[in-house]
DNA sequence: AATCGTCTGCTTTTT
DNA sequence: GCAGACGATT
């Protein structure tokens, strides 16, 4: 062994042999099969430390990863075992962000500018629809998220648009890829696919890439899709140093176009690679594990796995059966209560696991009532509200005006003259011009055929953007000054806050808008990347607010997907009927084996108890409808699940002298089972 | 231009 | 049961 730094020393005297063996396992390819809860994380950063120890230049290395939170916490982690200096030196970003800086460096040579914009959910949805109503059909139904959908998948399945026409869908595809480009802007998918066609086609782009990743990490392998792994292979083909760190039985997002294959067949994809697995547990007591295998087993094309923990047994996993969901719910919230005063658990150490994030409800009001305190995960961004996107539309029309979308956001918001007629002309006149709106709007050609007051009003805000585009483009100008100027000259705050119901909403919105300036003063401190960076940073980030929000001290409740790769003391994991968990849609399409490795992603969670429960009747669409107990309970190992009838232990009769409440005595009967 | 009412149609959602 | 979309109303 070469000389290490004794912290590293240590490090890796603490991993467990095959830990030892994935870090240690530095040329060629590489697929260490990580469970759940098998320190996965820990083995990443300790690699980057190794390979940095071995003498690899910190340059030479990725790590990819799915979240800006996984990447930021690897960064934390690998703080801890190598030098600030160097650590700053690794890239570790996720594969968006990792695309973004690929292209905002060559995709000129696809012929878009270098200054593009990123479209979200919502802009892309605007386009759809746009396209949907003005062009290809006008008078039939197309569903705007369906063509959305369809659009997203193929080009995740890494198809161009179609040449013919033939169907309306594959019209508006096609509509959909020139509008973008000529708008400039390209949407998530677009960022994968435009970065894995420029380095595909442009030889030295690839190589200038492939020279400076020489060492590639990937992490959670399972949930990559097929633009991904071509996005890998590209570049790791020149040394194939190529690390992948993944769970076949975590991976949930099939539904988003995560490819199984992409882990399964690993060996087909690089040859001969070195492969690890990672079978000890570190996190879950062994009923929990134990539980968990029972029902993964009934998976078929799967890497076969066994976890095992140290751990002792545990208590037994609960399986509660429930009146209905409102008892479901009033249990959970006092059985957390009961927890918390008998055994002295804090808030954080519990959370609620559901399917649809419509269970939340009932769990939150049960919670509320008792006044504990719980935050919700998931749920509507903050870069979703309204003031926020049109605060960002701002931003972005100053940096790429060619950008209709953007501008259209804002061009009568707050309202300056410009109406939806005048808009619709402008359009008209754009599209036969060929040119953005923006152009259209500085024409003469186009304002000499409009009325006076019109054209006044548009030449007064395109003179505007102007001025302050040509501010923002001035070299060591203070990129938050200059938005914050063009938002109050504009009155569009003060817009804002008349058109709200209440005094509450306004200050609410009116704090929403500081934010976002002092966010990009406090970007402007730590990056030099400007207002583009700081675009480019929100729009691949949308949780960035969330953490600082957040009190981390309460009950959490969660979505079964947003929990994988977390963990909790005390896991409630509520809604376990038929047609719920296995959902009803997954039978008709065929992926009841993701539902399932849904529940044991959820199961995974849970380190020391875990209650599960299934309701008879529960609230659906506003009516009560009958359930199931899910059909994957009866896969779970008997010995090791205590079934409960809430409605039984109610029933058994209560002693007249008996200090204790029915309900203390059903607490008891819970705790001892 | 903004607001109000009625209709519809329903998982999950790292970027 | 509720949000989101759309059309009618002032």
């Amino acid at each position: 062994m070469q000389f290490l730094p004794p912290r590293m020393r240590f490090r890796l005297f603490d991993l467990n042999p095959e830990q030892e063996k994935a870090v240690r396992t530095i040329d060629g390819p590489l697929l260490i099969l990580a469970g759940a809860g098998t320190g996965k994380t820990r083995v990443i950063t300790a690699r980057v430390a190794y390979l940095i120890a071995q003498g690899v230049a910190p340059e030479h290395i990725l790590a990819v990863t799915f979240t800006n939170k996984a990447a930021n916490e690897m960064r934390e982690r690998l703080a801890t075992m190598v030098e600030k200096e160097q650590v700053k030196r690794v890239t570790m970003s996720t594969f968006h962000a990792l695309c973004v800086r690929i292209l905002r460096g060559g995709i000129d040579r696809l012929g878009y500018k270098n200054n593009f914009s990123i479209y979200d959910e919502s802009d892309q949805l605007g386009l759809i629809k746009k396209i949907i109503t003005r062009t290809a059909a006008r008078d039939e139904k197309i569903d705007p998220h369906l063509a959305k959908n369809l659009i997203s998948k193929a080009k995740n399945n890494g198809w161009s648009a179609p040449k013919d026409d033939q169907t309306l869908i594959s019209a508006v595809f096609t509509r959909y890829q020139v509008e973008l480009k000529n708008l400039n802007a390209v949407d998530f998918d677009d960022l994968l696919l435009l970065t894995v066609k420029l380095l595909a086609e442009h030889n030295e782009v690839r190589a200038k890439w492939q020279e400076r990743f020489r060492y590639l990490m990937v992490d959670e392998f399972q949930d990559t899709n097929r633009l991904q792994l071509e996005l890998v292979s590209l570049i790791a083909d020149a040394h194939k140093n190529v690390a992948v760190v993944g769970d076949d039985d975590q991976s949930i997002y099939g539904w988003r176009g995560a490819e199984v294959s992409n882990i399964l067949e690993f060996e087909h994809h690089f040859p001969n690679p070195t492969v690890v697995k990672l079978e000890q547990n570190y996190r879950s007591t062994n009923a929990i594990l134990g539980t968990a295998n029972s029902l993964i087993k009934n998976n078929p094309r799967r890497r076969a796995k066994q976890l095992w923990s140290a751990h002792a047994s545990g208590e037994n996993v609960r399986v509660v059966q429930m009146p209905d969901d409102r008892e479901e719910a009033k249990f959970v919230a006092e059985d957390i209560q009961r927890r918390n005063f008998a055994e002295n658990v804090v808030w954080k150490n519990f959370a609620v696991l559901y399917r649809m994030n419509a269970q939340s409800r009932l769990i939150e009001e049960n919670l509320r009532r008792l006044h504990i305190p719980y935050r919700l995960v998931g749920g509507k961004s903050f870069f979703d509200r309204r003031e926020i996107k049109d605060v960002l539309a701002y931003a972005t029309c100053l940096l790429n005006a060619d950008d209709d979308v953007s501008l259209l956001r804002i061009i009568n918001t707050p309202a300056r003259g410009i109406g939806p007629a005048v808009v619709e002309r402008a359009l008209e006149h754009s599209v036969h011009a060929k040119c953005s709106l923006f152009k259209s709007l500085q024409s003469p050609d186009f304002l000499e055929t409009l009325s006076v007051r019109a054209r006044t009003a548009i030449s007064e805000f395109a003179g505007m953007l102007d001025s302050f585009e040509t501010r923002i483009h001035t070299p060591l100008t203070d990129h938050a000054e200059i938005l914050r100027e063009l938002i109050t000259k504009t009155t569009y705050l003060d817009d804002l806050k008349r058109t709200c119901k209440s005094p509450d909403e306004a200050l609410d919105r009116e704090n929403n808008v500081q934010n976002i300036f002092n966010d990009l003063a406090q970007y402007q401190q730590r990056s030099s990347g400007g207002l583009q960076g700081f675009l480019d940073e929100v729009s691949l980030d949308q949780d960035r607010e969330k953490d600082k929000e957040d009190d981390q001290h309460g009950v959490t409740l969660i979505t079964l997907h947003a929990a994988k790769g977390l963990e909790f003391p005390h896991v409630y994991l509520i809604g376990l009927e038929e047609d719920l968990l296995p959902h009803s849609r997954s039978k008709i399409e065929g992926t009841v084996d993701e539902e399932r490795r849904l529940l044991y992603v959820g199961i995974t969670r849970a380190m020391s108890t875990l209650t599960m429960s299934w309701c008879r009747t529960r609230m659906k669409f506003g009516s009560a409808a009958p359930g199931h107990p899910s059909s994957f309970i009866k896969e779970l190992a008997p010995e090791l699940i205590e079934h409960v009838d809430f409605v039984k232990l109610m029933n058994t009769p209560v002693q007249e002298d008996t200090a204790k409440s029915r309900f203390a005595q059903l607490r008891a009967a819970l705790k001892s089972a």
